[in-house]
DNA sequence: GATGAATGAGTGTTCATTCAT
DNA sequence: GATGAATGAACACTCATTCAT
């Protein structure tokens, strides 16, 4: 009972840690956010971080993990809360966007500073996030198949791949400090897009 | 005479070191990219290279610039080989990727260490940019129109603009160190995007 | 107690830096006197400083703080030790002159590469030093009239002042770019003091 | 003639620098004053000044030179044009001041990084300094006692010495290191200069 | 005579990491 | 468990000086 409660107490302080971590490496990326900052965030001696976590490294794959699970759980709830192929396939393009636009970048810094056993835990990380997305992707498809929805002259694995993979970039070359408008208008143009991939942009003759 | 073969001269040097800036920083990043390295690669002193360009970020602003040139260079000559609207689209979708995987994510980083002068000079680079793109991507439209191939549905500005946004996004969770199988990946995807994105995914009926 | 003994201890090590960086100051100059020599010379790591001090211009700041303090230590020991005006008067001039020929010529260098923030606390830390050095003049000379030694052909203000400024050697708060100013004051002090030195201060009886 | 003109051409160009030299040492210091914004102030390359100088220091010795021989060309120019002992010594006084303040800290200053062998040309151009400044004293004292205006309780020589060392600001050509001795000698001086404060050098009639 | 180009040696400062307590 | 104190290694940047032309 007490080990059980104790290592409560251990796992929700390593959690606040890491979502420490998470916020700061957002705002900083991954080489200007420093060990120093998140324990400050955090509350605790920049000491007391090394006891919970080996490295940098560690401690940002931890955020990582985080992040991804915000993500996912997000996601899924809210598409869970829609009806109908159309709704959900643009609540399934659409969340992603603010994710990917804070992450992948510093996810992409990171790599360059990683020694290889990191880089092996971040890639089945991110393997592993690939799936989910896949999966929730397919999910979505057969769905619109069953409505009568969507087109059948693709298959479903390369397409779910494939609006995954975009889903999974950003536009990217923006102000950081001006987040909220760029946000804004990736989400006004999300309706466009999707219109073009809805309906396309060849005549048919 | 001799002016000219003078300057001729430090003009390559220049050109020299701000290649070997642009390899490392896209290599290891904006903070990680280290002046030393830079020197070292250019096979020059540190302090020649400070002969040569004020600050770090001056340095980082001519690789940007140059990575800018290299890549509507590159865009444009490969889109004037080709004939016939798909072809050409296919072509203006497909070559933006790998700069953009290549430069993007760094820009990003640079923001957060770059001082107020900078950043104003790295917005009105990459406005330039955005506007040449357009620019590429407008005309395209419009010789798809006169060959009757795109729908006229869509308004041509709004249409560039996104095709352009999406253009500037890049799949970035991807291992640095093996860009080759990656941007093979990408490549392969990229054509099952174009058909999508051409055809659209829903019924008609 | 622990707490008391603990920052004993720290207080005790900050108190070794300091007094390291006033010998190396005062030995080197501003300028030329290196935080690494510092560092060196109160065997610890240059880091250390660094957790102990913010920069280079703070570290400083408390050197000269810890000079002014040794320097009216002294000074008022050793007047309170003698008896009589002529020989508190003697020991008045006497002992400020080592310490404004230790420090005051790097107090005068460091203002040059000092930021606008540092120079305001210069500010205060001398305008503090002038007061108390004020009042041991404004002390002695009414200690003078009391032994009717001091001739009352002039006014103890002014008196005191010129000989407190003259004794600094040369106004020091000033801007270096207001020098025309700072001159013209001191030569109005000038006549007052050249007066001084024509008929002296003694009553003659 | 060719040959004389040539070395005019010569000597005015080196003149021009050491001019440019002497404002940038004065303006901040000797650390601080940059070769680079002497040349740039002299308006010619970095590597011309190395060709008229050997050193950083060789250059500087050269504006003490210049300073010195300003200071006593504007001092005997000024006394000469005044009548009576009180005004010429009032000028005496008043004169060096603006160049004390400018220039002798700067002094003080470049000692801490100077080679051995310029510091002893610079005690030599100090000897000759203080060998012209107490004879214009000691001509001015026997006009005094001539005038009947100085008292002749004090020794010429003694308070000759006296008043220039103080006027000086403080004996500065000292070794450093030796800096027990200068005080003891300063210390001895004192006493008269003490006199001369508490009783005055003028004759009471 | 004049200098553009080049640099070695050094500066102040930062930061992830360790260790004694 | 927790941390204050300490640091090595690195970094961007400066500057007096040199050298080929």
């Amino acid at each position: 009972m007490e080990e059980i409660s104790t290592n409560d107490t251990l796992e929700r302080k390593k959690a606040m840690i890491i979502k420490a971590a998470m916020e700061v490496f957002a705002q900083n990326g991954y080489a200007k956010g420093s060990i120093g900052d998140i324990a400050a965030k955090a509350e605790i001696g920049k000491a007391t971080l090394y006891y919970y976590f080996d490295s940098k490294e560690a401690l940002f794959m931890e955020a990582v993990k985080l992040a991804y699970q915000l993500f996912f759980e997000n996601i899924e709830k809210q598409v869970a809360s829609l009806v109908g192929f159309e709704a959900r396939f643009r609540a399934l393009v659409r969340i992603p966007i603010r994710y990917i636009y804070e992450h992948v970048p510093i996810l992409f810094e990171a790599r360059n500073s990683f020694p290889e056993a990191y880089l092996a835990e971040l890639e089945t990380l991110q393997e592993y996030g690939r799936q989910r997305m896949r999966n929730n992707i397919h999910r979505l498809f057969q769905e619109g198949l069953a409505e009568k929805k969507v087109d059948d002259r693709f298959s479903f694995e390369a397409l779910s791949n494939v609006v995954h993979d975009w889903m999974m970039m950003a536009e990217l070359n923006c102000d950081l400090h001006e987040r909220q408008m760029i946000m804004q208008k990736l989400e006004k143009e999300q309706d466009l897009l999707i219109d073009l991939v809805l309906y396309g942009i060849l005549k048919r003759g």
